[in-house]
DNA sequence: CACTAATCGAGACGGTACGTCGCGTCTTGTG
DNA sequence: CACAAGACGCGACGTACCGTCTCGATTAGTG
């Protein structure tokens, strides 16, 4: 994953369009010399490594290309800026990819709660989580990419939430929004903080206020 | 408060420390010309302005100055960076002069909730904080400046809940670091996402999910 | 010549020699997008300009890059700091370009005397060089420069000298050295005292000084 | 010499005016705490040291009002600008104070281009020197002072030149505006190309050429 | 002996230029 | 086409020095 295409269907502005033979159908694999694609991997893996060494502030597009042993028209053939491939690189699109939820309620949250302060406290995200949202106020298309990605997983635990209901497990009138928004938001702050905090005691009782909040 | 030596307290490194024996003739006390105090007042007042106009991203040095009417090297002289500056500038230290707890649990926490909700909220606050949550994992002088400012906060509505736990309101465990926290990161990602959906109505749903979370 | 290799020679510091084997294929001959040639022209003559109109000491890197269309990080590339780049404004390489001796020692010296007060009454050469003799102690990278370009006048007059000396024109110890900074040293002072006075009179004046000074 | 009345008849431009009780002709000695007469002196050597240690270029007003143990306002009350001090330090004005002309034309010569000599090899002077000129085409006032310092040298020298003419020792149309110009010209050369190849073989080479150079 | 007035130290002031850095784009020659 | 290389315009950075000013504290002479 994490490829051109996903990348493009994403970031790109109108900038990337498919070459004109592109009527039969496929994909762009037309004519001129074909990107190196070790360079992908180079550059997000350069990145993760500067980001924890440097932050995020002292990251430049010049340090990772000469990191990833490229240049840094290379990297912006393939990102729109720095922010979008430290994006990719510290929230990759796999992140999610072994998450679902189950019947008990407890451990659906509890996952949830889990999940998040695990993706924010590696040191990669850790590093590159506030320079991040300081730029998706300012570039509402990296903002869209985040909450896009997370869609699927808001629908899934809205449902969840509104056969918890049904149940009678939760109040009807809780809502999925704001139990997530406190979740994340908990994390968040953790992670801004001071990670060192957020051990499994902290997620359980997390989760356990939430979970007495919103019952009937 | 917020006046020049409460400044200095914060962000000073030594230089502008009173030495611990001035309560005697202390000669250097007021040595050479002094600050003019309009300067800093008018250097917060611009930084307010070109955050609401601007942005944080577009903020700078030398726009403050002009707008303040002075020049870098005298913004210079009183923050060591402009995030200080902004620091100040989005949360002054009267932030939360007139905040205090009453008899009501649930009055006090929605007191809580909707003050973070409006210090976040303010146009200049929503302007800056993205670009300063940025900044505080780099500074870390700035990092605990926002620390401190909470710390008697926190030690009040710790005893706060712990009252309450006597009179048997929340459970002896329930915990004043969680719950706070949860409330300002619940805050913050509103901020953060889209500071249009926090009204008194959603204040009073996350007030009632932590209130009821922590009963006993 | 005064073109960028022969800049390159006289104030570039090692990064760009070229690497004593570049007979067979240099690899690195070229690579990367070439400076642009007008910007080098543009800049010397926006330096020019600027001398003239406002003087060495008001003279700043903006102005120049300003008035050449261009920005300050360009010239930095070009020349390490503004007297370099004055330099080579107000002296270029070619500035000795027609010169020569013939046969008549009397015709030579003149040809010296003159050539050097046009040399320095230039009016873009009077506005630069008292701020760039001030720049020599400082640099001396630059004081090489001019020694050099020199270099090659120096022994044609040393021949010349010898040669007349043979004939009996001269003395025999006389000094090629001594006449020339002689002859120099009056065209300065004149330029520094005020460069009205330095008439061709004047310059006859002093040729038969000097040529009767050195007469056996 | 040296001291305030002095300096203001040079360089003061209507700011140093006797206070108005200065009818009875007292020298200004009203009213007032006198200057200490130790930053004068303190101030001068502060500068002769630095302009050896650092160069003209890297001299500093705070750098000389440290060294001298005084402030940079007490410098400005008795200089008008840095230069103005640099100028007195470098060229004191007991420079000519035992300098005088004799019977002997050559040995008269020879010690107008050794005394000058000596003047410009002073390590200060020759620190001092080529910033001095290039401020002097920048500040008349500057300008006016070193020439009227050497004026009435100026005079004696025409003097003694046209008695010379008179008693047939040089040509009868020699100008001593063109010899001293050689003479200082070629002194000054020498400065800035290298001090150390001035020496008294030097001086008595120069003197030779310039005295043949006239002789009738 | 108080009063006046200039100097002292200290250091902030407005102003201006410095030289550097990073961004995102471009223009070469070479696959 | 992509790639390595590196210059380009742009704009901000934080520092340094200039010469001036405003303090409170001396330090004389004057009334």
């Amino acid at each position: 994953m994490a490829d051109y295409d996903t990348l493009g269907s994403v970031f790109a502005e109108g900038a990337k369009m498919a070459p004109p033979n592109s009527d039969v159908g496929d994909v762009q694999r037309g004519a001129g010399r074909p990107r190196d694609p070790r360079i992908e991997q180079a550059a997000l893996a350069a990145a993760r490594e500067l980001l924890v060494e440097v932050g995020y502030a002292r990251l430049t597009v010049a340090a990772v290309a000469g990191r990833a042993g490229t240049t840094k028209a290379a990297l912006y053939r393939r990102w729109p800026s720095l922010p979008h491939l430290v994006y990719e690189a510290a929230f990759p699109d796999d992140l999610l990819k072994d998450w679902h939820l189950g019947a008990d309620l407890r451990a659906d949250l509890l996952g949830i709660v889990v999940g998040t302060r695990d993706a924010f406290t590696t040191p990669v995200a850790a590093a590159a989580l506030p320079g991040l949202l300081a730029e998706f106020s300012t570039h509402p298309v990296l903002h869209n990419a985040l909450l896009s990605r997370f869609a699927s997983v808001f629908e899934a635990i809205d449902d969840r939430l509104r056969d918890a209901a049904t149940a009678g497990e939760v109040k009807a009138e809780a809502r999925s929004e704001d139990l997530l928004r406190l979740m994340i938001g908990a994390a968040l702050i953790g992670v801004l903080l001071g990670p060192e905090t957020l051990d499994d005691a902290w997620a359980a009782r997390i989760t356990d206020i939430l979970l007495e909040g919103i019952r009937p």
